[in-house]
DNA sequence: TTGTACGCGTTATCAC
DNA sequence: GTGATAACGCGTACAA
């Protein structure tokens, strides 16, 4: 491997001339700038990122916390925040924290230890005040879909109440009275937000929050079928269901028909992120929409801007959800 | 941040002495390893990942280069490799090569650039030429789900052929006679074997291969629904559909429906990979199981024993899938 | 068993 | 504009 050295001895110039074009910006003059060019390419140099990040102490590398690294909603802002900072020439590293606490901190501790310029986390475990503390260490902490109010500016969210409440006005508004609803694990806080906005949107149209019409689920398909299963045990009569995320509804769906529902006639189901196969599903799943590819740029776009210094980037801290109706919540007669 | 330096003065000893501690295996006497140990912990020294890599010429970092970051297969392909790796202390940086030539290639240069230490693949534009040609360069390269023979000792690789032939049979036996091949992009490796695997069948059981009955899809959902399009417009008279992939069974599904179809009754239909979301479908889909973790751990596994020398580690190169019956292939009567 | 001294490939700070 | 030279934090022959 050619080293700086080699091209400074090659186009004749000194050592702190090759790394100014290397960095671009400083005065060097035309004619000894393409010198230096010609003699990188000649021994096909290639800077070394490693010796650079040590003596600049920055690694161009952000580090990404996620709870799975498979799963749609994962992969979808995986690949949104890759795609977006790796233009800028900056690579990722990813790491799962699995919804657990130890494994959450261990995650954070794995990729502050790698320098990481900055960390864009999507945790569920960790507690706020960790969060807090974390974010006055050397690593700037962004965090997805997540709100803290002393960190908001580095917060990228959704609107998880607003969620929660379209999608069961969506099920009153198709004329259903009596919805059962799927929660995700309370300690989660979209998964509490959708639960309030669920709440809300009962209390509009004057009908009582039934605790029997209420599960909590794991946020997998096995929530839904197990959330299911346990409001036919019950013998709830519910002729709608809205579950906290497709998975779960997926897994309703899955476990209605295998139980003798007619779907969607017998039992109306509604999800919530808008994964990628809702619409492969049948019938085809309504949900709400989580742009999880917009606020997967976003958040790139802070580091790029508060971390890399890229000027004209102006970003959306919160997100709106929206409806998107498809078979699986039919008009009712 | 403290450094070895730190520690050192603090111990009481020298650089070496504590660079010898931290790399444990040396010979230090228990007492001053111990003295070493308090004064790093009571400093909460972190070593420099960074300057260990400049002054060892070893990164402890795998590159991993898939096509997609989102999708089940690359999902779980990743989560599989990243956790066995984590385990051992290792981190993974991940790029997406988006099954273009182009892109995979730069994908290799920049993770070379990253000074990975080997680096795990996924690709299905660049050739083989190029693949054996990059495996002489410094950084030594793995690859997934794809048999080059000059470098087999780094292939880990499933037996598509049989995958194919086993989905094929599978329908033959269930009874059916017209059976329509809806096959992946043939550059790509997997997709030309599988289809490979479909005409042994066809000709063990003495049917002629029908190009009416056959149609090259993308491996996406859209493949599928263009693919059952396809045979409809041509008024093919088929029983039985065979998808090369997941993706492509789930979106003929779905256009079947959509078009009059009684699933399974009408048209039997069997995918490939055992992707998550096929057993959620409706009817649950017959596939063919694509041991994507246990593949993925072997390439980790090739990673830990050729580059981290870790003993006692033997791994499986070729993998065999087998099919997994569910309600989307019905017996027939 | 422990310490010395140099090298890894760049960036950054001064002078010139 | 350009060139020495000192960091950056650690690994490692080699010497002691």
């Amino acid at each position: 491997m050619a080293t700086i050295y080699q091209v400074s001895e090659m186009a004749g110039v000194s050592l702190s001339t090759v790394s100014r074009v290397l960095n671009d910006n400083d005065y060097v003059s035309k004619k000894t700038k393409k010198k230096v060019l010609e003699a990188m390419k000649e021994l096909g140099y290639q800077p070394s990122s490693i010796a650079r990040s040590l003596a600049s102490s920055t690694t161009n590398s952000v580090g990404i916390l996620v709870s799975e690294l498979d799963g749609p909603f994962f992969g979808q802002m995986m690949s949104a925040i890759e795609e977006h900072l790796r233009i800028a020439g900056k690579h990722v590293i990813i790491t799962p924290g699995h919804s657990d606490e130890k494994k959450e901190k261990s995650g954070f501790e794995f990729l502050i230890g790698r320098n990481c310029d900055a960390i864009i986390a999507h945790v569920e475990a960790v507690s706020n005040e960790y969060l807090i503390e974390l974010s006055k260490g050397k690593t700037p902490i962004y965090l997805m879909s997540r709100y803290v109010k002393e960190i908001e500016e580095n917060c990228i969210s959704l609107d998880n109440v607003m969620g929660g409440y379209l999608a069961t006005r969506a099920m009153i508004n198709k004329g259903h009275k009596n919805i059962a609803y799927i929660a995700g694990p309370q300690f989660k806080e979209d998964a509490s937000n959708r639960l309030k906005g669920h709440k809300q949107a009962l209390a509009e149209y004057n009908l009582t929050f039934d605790e029997n019409l209420f599960y909590i689920g794991d946020f997998k398909e096995t929530g839904g079928s197990d959330g299911l299963r346990h409001f036919i045990q019950n013998k709830a009569q519910i002729t709608a269901l809205v579950c906290a995320n497709d998975e779960m509804a997926s897994g309703a769906m899955k476990y209605a028909r295998e139980h003798g529902f007619n779907l969607p006639k017998d039992l109306a189901i509604i999800g919530f992120d808008n994964v990628i196969f809702t619409n492969y599903l049948y019938p085809t799943l309504t949900t709400i929409d989580n742009p999880v590819p917009e606020m997967g740029r976003a958040a790139a776009n802070l580091v790029l801007k508060d971390i890399y210094k890229k000027s004209g980037i102006t970003v959306k801290h919160v997100f709106q959800p929206k409806l998107i109706l498809r078979d699986s919540t039919p008009d009712i007669n």
